[in-house]
RNA sequence: GACCCCUUCGUCUAGCGGUUAGGACACAUCCCUUUCACGGAUGCGACACGGGUUCGAUUCCCGUAGGGGUCGCCA
C-alpha cells in the first residue's frame, strides 16, 4: 500500500510555526517514501473560512517550499478538499453510524456518537503504546443542531475517505485520539498510524500562541530570513537528523528522516540559532539572488538602485556581516545615497588629530590621480601613495577613508568600498570630510 | 481536578548499564584582521530529586517534584 499522509489544518488567518512544522514533517514522509502528501482544508466553522484566512495557509507552504499533491489547486481523486464542501459525504457517514445503532440525536437536534467505553490503546510511532482507561466523558457530539460537523467526527470520515495510512500531528492531540479510534472501529476501518510530534514551545517554555513572535510563518519574510534557513530549522526542532552537520537542504533531509528519530519531548524556539543558520544560507547566494532577496528591505528603507549589477556587488561585499535580511540597508546604505548619517565614534575619529587634514588632503590628491573608473587594485596603489607622501602606513589612513566613504567605522575593505563608489564619490566624500575637521 | 506526554549544559540535542557525559547555538577569551564581520582555537556550562534493580546507573523500574498538553455543539 502506498503511503497517503495529509496536513489538515483549520484557515484562522495565519499559518502556525507548529502547523509549519507539522506538514513539513507529513511532506517529508512522503517524499521519502514515494507517497502523496495531501493538504486538506478543515474549514468546518463558516465564520473564519475566508479567502484570506486560505491564502495564508497556501501563500506559507509555498513560501517555504512544501507543494502538495492533491487539494486546493492540486486537485485529486478525493474531492473536494475543502471540509466545507463535503456536507453529503458526512451526513452519508453518520447514517452508516446511526444504523449500526452508534448515534442519538439530543432535543435540540445536535446528534452525539455512543463512545464504546472500553479501554483504548493507541499505537504511536513517537509515543509508543500510550493507554486510555474506558472514558468516562460524556459522549461526543458529532453534528450540531445547524447540521455542521464537528472536528472529530469529519477529521475520521475524510482520513478513510482519502486512505490516509499515517497521521503525523501535534502532540496536542494525542489525549483525543482514543476517540477517533473508537470513530475508525465504529466505521469497521482500520485508524491510520499515527506519529504525535512534539510541540514548538516558546521561549517561555509554553504553548506557541498567536501572539508570540515567530508564531506566524509569514513574519519570518517580514523579519528578514530565508525560507529554506526556516525550514532547515523546522526540522530540527523534534527531530535530529542522523548526519554530520546541522546545516541540511530539503533532499538530504528526505533522505535522512527517520520517525525512530522523532522526540516525544517539546522543543522551545530559539531565535539565535535560526538566525544563525539563515546567515548562512544568506551567504551562499550569488550576488544577483542576494539582491533580490534584500530588495524589498533596500525599497523600505527608501535606497534607490540604480546600477543593479554594482548594487549586487556591494550588497555581496556585506554577505558575512548580515544576518538578517532586514540588515542590509545599514550596512550598504552609504552606497546608494551621498547623505548619510555620520556616525559621532567615526566623527570623533575624523577629528581626533590634527595631521587628518593633511592625511585627507593627500588621500585626494592620490584618487584624483585615478583614472575616472579604477579597479580595486588601483584604489590600494592610489591610498598606499597617499601614505608614502605622508610617510605613515596605509593603515593609519584606512579609518579615515572608511568615515569619509561611509561614515561608520565597519564595514568591508575601504578599497573595496572606493571601488563601488567610483572616482567622483570618493573625491567628493573625502572633501566633504574636510569641512567636518576642526 | 482527572487523564496523557515529557525531564542531559541558558537553548536545541548525542547517549540506548561501565564515556574525561559528545556536538550545535548563545556567551567569554585568544588568534587572524590597523574596521566590522567571517574563520580558527580555547573556555564556560548539564544528567530535577528520592528510592530501588545491578558488581556498576545519565541509561532500567517505582515514587516525588517540575514543565507541557487534553478534557467543547473550537480545530
Amino acid at each position: 500500500m502506498s503511503i497517503r499522509v495529509r496536513f489538515a489544518p483549520s484557515p484562522t488567518g495565519y499559518l502556525h510555526v507548529g502547523g509549519a512544522r507539522t506538514a513539513l514533517f507529513n511532506w517529508l514522509f512522503a517524499r521519502k517514501h514515494h507517497g502523496a502528501f495531501i493538504l486538506r482544508i478543515e474549514d468546518t466553522d463558516e465564520a473564519r473560512n475566508t479567502e484570506a484566512a486560505r491564502n495564508a495557509i497556501f501563500d506559507g507552504l509555498r513560501w517555504l517550499g512544501i507543494d502538495w499533491d492533491e487539494g486546493p489547486e492540486a486537485g485529486g481523486d478525493c474531492g473536494p478538499y475543502f471540509q466545507s464542501q463535503r456536507q453529503a459525504i458526512y451526513d452519508r457517514y453518520l447514517d452508516t453510524l446511526t444504523a449500526a445503532g452508534r448515534t442519538y440525536t439530543e432535543e435540540n437536534g445536535a446528534v452525539r456518537f455512543k463512545f464504546s467505553r472500553t479501554p483504548i490503546t493507541v499505537p504511536d510511532l513517537v509515543c509508543g503504546d500510550v493507554e486510555f482507561a474506558a472514558t468516562e466523558e460524556p459522549d461526543m457530539t458529532l453534528r450540531r443542531p445547524d447540521g455542521s460537523y464537528i472536528f472529530h467526527f469529519v477529521n475520521v470520515v475524510d482520513d478513510i475517505e482519502m486512505g490516509i495510512t499515517h497521521v503525523f500531528r501535534g502532540e496536542d492531540h494525542l489525549s483525543n485520539t482514543w476517540k477517533h479510534i473508537d470513530l475508525f472501529e465504529a466505521f469497521g476501518k482500520n485508524p491510520p498510524t499515527y506519529a504525535h510530534i512534539p510541540l514548538i514551545l516558546n521561549p517561555g517554555g509554553s504553548k506557541m500562541s498567536k501572539r508570540d513572535e515567530g508564531a506566524a510563518v509569514a513574519s519570518y519574510e517580514q523579519d528578514g530570513y530565508l525560507p529554506q534557513a526556516v525550514f532547515n530549522y523546522l526540522c530540527l526542532l523534534g527531530w535530529t537528523p542522523r548526519a554530520e552537520t546541522e546545516k541540511l537542504d530539503p533532499n538530504t533531509l528526505i533522505q535522512l528522516f527517520d520517525t525512530r528519530e522523532i522526540h516525544s519531548g517539546n522543543a522551545r524556539f530559539d531565535a539565535a540559532k535560526l538566525k544563525w543558520l539563515n546567515a548562512h544560507y544568506l551567504r551562499e547566494l550569488s550576488p544577483e539572488a542576494m539582491l533580490a532577496a534584500a530588495r524589498p528591505f533596500l525599497d523600505r528603507a527608501g535606497l534607490i538602485i540604480d546600477d543593479e549589477a554594482n548594487a549586487a556587488a556591494a550588497i555581496y561585499s556585506v554577505r558575512e556581516k548580515v544576518h538578517l535580511l532586514t540588515e542590509f540597508p545599514e550596512w550598504v546604505h552609504y552606497f546608494f545615497r551621498d547623505d548619510f548619517p555620520m556616525e559621532a565614534d567615526c566623527l570623533a575619529k575624523l577629528q581626533s588629530k590634527p595631521e587628518n587634514a593633511a592625511l585627507l588632503e593627500a588621500a585626494i590628491t592620490a584618487f584624483a590621480a585615478l583614472p575616472d573608473t579604477f579597479t580595486e587594485d588601483q584604489a590600494h596603489e592610489a591610498l598606499n601613495t597617499a601614505a608614502a607622501a605622508q610617510s605613515v602606513k596605509p593603515g593609519a589612513l584606512m579609518p579615515l577613508l572608511r568615515a569619509a566613504f561611509s561614515g561608520q567605522n565597519r564595514g568591508p575593505g575601504v578599497t573595496t568600498i572606493a571601488h563601488f563608489l567610483g572616482k567622483q564619490k570618493v573625491l567628493s566624500r573625502l572633501t566633504a570630510a574636510q569641512t567636518l575637521l576642526k
